[in-house]
DNA sequence: AATGAATGAGCCTTCATTCAT
DNA sequence: TATGAATGAAGGCTCATTCAT
């Protein structure tokens, strides 16, 4: 398996069925035979690629924030100034989001209920590192002000989400200019 | 029975029951049974006081809801700067979710959740349009950035709400130092 | 009680408004609550009239059956010729059941099931006789054919039983014409 | 397992058990839990079958009708005389009936109850259109009397469930000569 | 007599998981 | 690998009945 062959991704397809019945329904509304059809696999067979029902959805939580995590960095380099990185990383995020909503709800799902396992998934320490790194090398040189990551990580990056998620429920039009205009005061809260 | 106890307020033993368990445990994982024991009440009074399992939820978190937005209002006045009004608000909100642990995780799982009804709770209508009101004038007044309602709210006290649930996760210690700090971000983000 | 006074027949009532509902809506349909709501009175003191629900509901059945039974022998004399007094069983019969069709439906309901006590209500043992009396005396006097008693009144009053729950569910018109035809036809059948 | 057996034939199984029980029972003292047992199965697989326990119940008529019209039917056919087709179907009737006296207490039970659809079911239209055609063709053929299809039926067919209903509440004996006394009567009854 | 809150057993149904094929 | 019938443990809800008042 994982070759690369598409006749037998089924792990592929169960995991992508799962993403867009679990962000429409819920963990709980959606049932592993449900899962089994929409992908048009066996319920059985689900047993075969995953451990039971939760495993599956942490394995989906693990591909889906790496997913998130890759394409927030895309194209980070120190060789930008600190607000080119930050509007980098504002940008790609906004972007990635909005145009995988079943992705941002399956994540705002899951991490706001008792699935959430408290640690990041191993594959996304580079990612993690790198935005990590960004908040702590701004606060040294001066640039941002001088809070503790997580602080400046909401004051950013959960802002970003906070709207697109708006933006979703479609309490709220985020268009390039208003994301341009909520990306200028989430500077004016982080930097000095 | 019970002589010195409540007298048999059986509605209320249910609602806080249920916002524990719920809090702790999740919607699913609290069966209607386990609420009645930890309440202290049959399985079967609890149809007599709410029509379902889902209406009990809905107004379990009309209640919660409204309580939170009464602290968060207690005090506020037109006779206060706007910063002043500002900082009542942040405070107000961080000592009452901070000293409410279980509501605020129930109101997160809550608003994350499909059981969520887009409209707010009735009662609470004082309170939305005092909060709402703060931004509309500051815009007007040219103190606060001529940004939607909603992008404020979130640059302010959406950010409040993320750094109190990481408070809560134990990933942060907000103490009144940090806290005053953030809302001096905070004020950075939307005041012009 | 039983006195007459009509502010406190609770008991009266309770039977009216189980038949009705239970007419409606079956035995299993209809809960006690349910038949105290509509009759106006507690829950609880349906206990007091009644032993349980079977109770209740067999007590409702030895009062319609006995009201069907007067119904069906008013005006009986053996004066009139065995023709006539057949007429007499049939109309009382027709007319009492279409104009008491919550009756009708509770009987046909009650003596199809499982609740069915073989034997009939002792008050109604005159009724009865007279009823069967009139099979008996036909036979022996050789106007009706030689037949079983209960094969007679199936073919008689089984008959415009059977006609008249047709008309209820309106599958069949029932007037007088097609009333008296039937009758003839039924005569055709019972007589020598 | 249970090699001799019939191939794990679990619907029809199921079917059976539903029959036998509610027959003795009724349906709402019949549990699905109950049915399982009986049937030999898990209460959980009966939902793989039927929808729910009222479609089970509604597919068990169905079945029971069908194959009560059949027997009541086999061997008919229009070189035989009216009272020749008349006493076929009579007796083919009260056989059929008097050998299944759980389908017989079933669907006077069923059709005596708000689970009645009013339509038949759809296999059976052929036999129904038979027998029908049979009162129709015999009125046009002067030998009935003229009176409408329903009650011809109950003067005929209607009686003969009334007396296999008594002889099944060993209220009556039905042998085949008081089965054949009643043919004749129910013959002066419909025939001109 | 009367109320109606309270109980608790039982019912229908769902669904994660297993297993024979 | 793959299927899908089968299991069985819950879960939400109803309702006959009781009991404190």
């Amino acid at each position: 398996m994982e070759k690369g062959d598409k006749p037998a991704d089924k792990r592929g397809a169960i995991l992508d069925a799962a993403l867009r019945l679990i962000a429409e329904r819920g963990f709980h509304n959606t049932p592993v035979s449900m899962i089994a059809d929409v992908s048009g696999v066996s319920a059985g067979i689900i047993y075969h690629y995953f451990d039971s029902k939760d495993e599956l959805i942490l394995e989906l939580y693990r591909t889906v924030k790496l997913d998130m995590l890759q394409s927030m960095t895309d194209g980070y380099s120190n060789d930008l100034s600190y607000r080119g990185r930050f509007d980098l990383l504002w940008v790609n995020a906004i972007r990635h989001v909005i145009s995988h909503p079943d992705a941002a709800a399956f994540l705002e799902q899951f991490e706001s209920s008792s699935y959430m396992e408290p640690t990041l998934p191993e594959d996304c320490v580079a990612e993690i590192d790198l935005v990590m790194g960004f908040f702590a090398d701004g606060v040294a040189a001066g640039v941002l002000k001088d809070l503790p990551t997580p602080v400046l990580l909401s004051l950013s990056i959960g802002v970003a989400a906070s709207l697109v998620k708006q933006h979703l429920a479609e309490t709220l039009v985020l268009d390039d200019d208003l994301s341009a205009a909520a990306a200028d005061a989430c500077w004016d809260a982080i930097s000095t």
